[in-house]
DNA sequence: GTCTATACCACGATAGAC
DNA sequence: GTCTATCGTGGTATAGAC
């Protein structure tokens, strides 16, 4: 039942590097973070992160997938215990199987904290493709499962539109746990006081189950109101037709 | 009636900095985007950048200003705009006051397009407290305003719970229109058609109002003098008390 | 006040000695 | 495996020309 990410750990020098990556990484961000600054509270030479990475940016993905993996994969198991235990789920229940193991990284400083949940909403934004690249691939099997589980729970969804509303609550999931703001809010109100995260997700739960929920959209073209038939808008073909680089 | 935001443009060379600086850092983002690339583009000195803006993080500011707020102050006279028109606002309305103004932007490629919304949504989670700090203040008035407006239209919800609800719902914005995803995969759709832009906004639209109209959160046994250890929040603690490996 | 040339220092990467 | 030396590029500061 390993973590499927693991390669071989040959040394204490590449444990030392991701360990202090780790903390750097999430403090001050990948662009802030010098490998020099890294080999330096590693203790270890310069040169040793190209050697064991092969790069900045690879440290920069085993990391992350070490903290990523298992956090998923822990929801997924979540999810997958709730459907032995009988019938059909709520979109509450799946919600919360993918909430609380990340509630509990937020909660777990030597998992990083909430400063791991906020690299991951920054990353999850990145414009870098191969950062996208990786990310898609390591959220690929959790969001199938859970787009599956979605779909026998809102049914009267069709499957374009349940994609659309597990991107949207994907997107305020991850910016509100990305967002400094939400964390500096709810530790300024209550700065004593325990279980401020889960009294964040507890608000933030009935929003997106009522996304989930929502009625259809109207799609229909032919409202008097609707902003753009084909004919009205020459702007768009322009703006597609721009120069890839 | 002019934008708030311009000081005195003293030359073409300042102009000619923002205009080439806009492509860029649209197109590459902040870090892999050089003030030697910029500077080529516009054909101006390295030094004039530091001479004019003081640095590359002003320069930034500057190009990111001279495009938010407007989008904002067109978000404003918008909203003011259905306000003077008589009744109450519904929640609906006071929605597309933000969404339509953001759709011209994606729509328009002088102004940036899809790219600027993209640009914007990367700078909401950036951890630099300088950067955040810039946008909460070029975002308080428009913020302010709608806030007020939906908090009308939702008199049910506390002033704290709207808070957390439009917090949420920015996030779901933000996310939507600064992720590659979203844009890339309406064009794969529907590589002809136009307004699928506008499609997307009308998929969005149902999943925020639901949102912003959902119950109220049962924050059960939270009182200010009852510290709440971990096993306390029943439904959600008990469950993240799994195993940690 | 504007603009230029240039010098700095930190960064990520790499080659080659050990 | 590890280390030193070095390269190219980045942002920035300054001195001085116009």
């Amino acid at each position: 039942m390993a973590s499927s990410t693991e390669q071989k750990l040959s040394g204490a020098t590449r444990l030392r590097i991701v360990n202090a990556a780790e903390c750097l990484f999430m403090e001050h961000g990948f662009e802030a973070t010098s490998l020099r600054l890294v080999t330096a509270r590693a203790k270890v030479n310069l040169a040793a992160v190209n050697y064991h990475f092969g790069g900045k940016d690879e440290l920069f993905r085993a990391m992350l997938a070490q903290r990523l993996d298992p956090l998923n994969e822990q929801r997924i198991a979540l999810l997958d215990q709730h459907q032995r235990s009988g019938g059909p789920l709520s979109c509450e229940t799946i919600l919360s199987a993918m909430l609380i193991p990340a509630l509990g990284i937020a909660r777990d400083p030597r998992r990083g904290g909430k400063d791991f949940l906020r690299l991951l909403g920054r990353a999850y934004v990145d414009p870098s493709p191969v950062l996208r690249h990786f990310l898609s691939e390591r959220y690929a099997p959790m969001v199938a499962r859970f787009k599956d589980a979605f779909g026998r729970a809102l049914p009267q969804l069709g499957k374009q539109e349940l994609t659309w509303r597990l991107h949207f609550m994907m997107g305020a999931l991850a910016y509100t746990l990305a967002g400094t703001d939400a964390w500096k809010l709810i530790a300024a109100l209550n700065p004593g006081k325990a279980g401020n995260d889960a009294l964040l997700l507890r608000r933030l739960e009935p929003f997106l189950i009522a996304g989930l929920k929502a009625p259809l959209p109207d799609l229909g073209d032919e409202h008097p109101n609707a902003p753009a038939p084909a004919g009205k808008v020459k702007s768009l073909a322009g703006n597609a037709a721009r120069k890839a680089a």
